[in-house]
DNA sequence: CCATCACCTTGACCTGAATCAAGTCTGGTA
DNA sequence: TACCAGACTTGATTCAGGTCAAGGTGATGG
């Protein structure tokens, strides 16, 4: 599919698209888009499928255009790490250098927007800002691994929980722990044990602890209301 | 200081540096050196002496040009992670973006040279290979982090002796694992637990073990031989 | 040559989280 | 309305690794 036969479409599809506003595509002109599409193709991914093989030759980069991902690492024998959940606006595969260091999966569906290195590359070339952009956005990602590591290494179970669902509040538009807020966990248990190196019966062990104390509410499964979100983050940081 | 002054000096500082072969500066030519010694400053840090401030703002690039240097994130009651050994050649300050996401402290004596930002952006803006060169570096450090965060959520403390004791023999010129290898480690036992996410006891109870196992032997405190290296990456990949 | 101090090792015991084993809840099907 | 399957919760028990408490070791200085 080349630019020159629709580049209506073509520009429209990157305008309106999350990654314009969020990631590393709007370090572009808007003039420009139709080159930035011409060198990216959409693609849809279903639940649980996976688009990454870890150990894989790396030929792509990623924008998560709509929908969830995880990715992680396994262990010979099957222990897995979730490394980091992606969404709307996210960049993935930056953590490669020939090959990719991670896998990924959507979790309940995902649309992604695919950039092959070569074009990439030629993208970088052309608009020096992007390769900028993309250094920015390794180091935020490095910065966020850094404080995932003291998770993984030093904090007990009731401060991994509670973490987790402080990184959650702060993926919200308006983060704000002054006062109740309400969370959505799409991914199973079994992933959020995997995010924060337990199992999954002490996170719902936890999780319960929490509700007990009226920390939190749990409406469903997948819905909680963190009832004093700044005990909450105290707790996270160690200080409880 | 300016490189019209002396610059022969100059251009000799970053040409004989251990940088200059290993780390971000290969990617500018010899006859601009000077430009690049005239960004950069020299700076020795004394054992145990703190050069960058977790939470600090983000004002410089450092890169180890000898000796060695920890890296470490610390919770409020005072456990600590420590996330990464660098040494001769290692570039540091990419986990940050207004302020470090990590302290740093020499590990008997370090030699660094210091990027000020506003002066690496002029050498980017003037060596556009030099920004893809940063990005590389973010994105190795990003894979290393990968395997970093299987290693703290998902191995067991044997498992985790085992991967520092492979990752050290990696750090050697020429890594091989068929034959024994001779290691030194200029770490305490203590740095060594925070980096794994165990306490020194543990750390000390497995390298006993293995060594009553005669998977390696214990020189000194510093000095350890790996008899069965082969044996030993097996167990740090959970395969024993 | 001994004292000191910092670091490391070893042992005894404890505990937080894992494991093992039932339940329970939910949504989908008939 | 009842049944079922998959995901979650809860309880009982175990165990890997932490904690507490002695020793050992080796480099430095008197």
């Amino acid at each position: 599919m080349s630019a020159s036969h629709i580049p209506e479409d073509v520009h429209d599809r990157c305008a309106h698209c999350v990654g314009r506003r969020l990631s590393v595509c709007s370090s572009i002109d808007d003039c420009d888009l139709a080159i930035l599409a011409n060198e990216s193709s959409r693609m849809t991914v279903a639940d649980g499928r996976s688009f990454i093989e870890e150990g894989a030759p790396a030929n792509d980069f990623f924008v998560v255009t709509g929908g969830r991902v995880k990715l992680f690492t396994l262990l010979p024998d099957g222990r897995r790490q979730i490394t980091g959940f992606a969404e709307g606006g996210d960049f993935l595969g930056l953590a490669a250098s020939t090959s990719y260091a991670f896998g990924a999966e959507a979790l309940g569906g995902a649309t992604l927007c695919r950039f092959p290195h070569a074009g990439m590359q030629r993208l970088t070339e052309r608009f020096p800002s992007l390769e900028h952009r993309l250094r920015e956005e390794a180091s935020r990602e490095l910065a966020l691994m850094q404080a995932r590591m003291t998770l993984l290494g030093r904090k007990t179970a009731r401060e991994r929980v509670a973490t987790f669902l402080i990184e959650r509040c702060q993926h919200l538009e308006k983060p704000d722990l002054s006062h109740p807020v309400e969370l959505d966990l799409p991914m199973p248990r079994t992933d959020i044990a995997d995010y924060l190196g337990l199992t999954i019966e002490t996170v719902s062990r936890i999780l319960s602890a929490f509700k007990k104390e009226k920390l939190i509410s749990i409406r469903s499964i997948t819905h909680i209301t963190l009832l004093m979100p700044e005990r909450i983050s105290t707790i996270a940081e160690g200080m409880e």
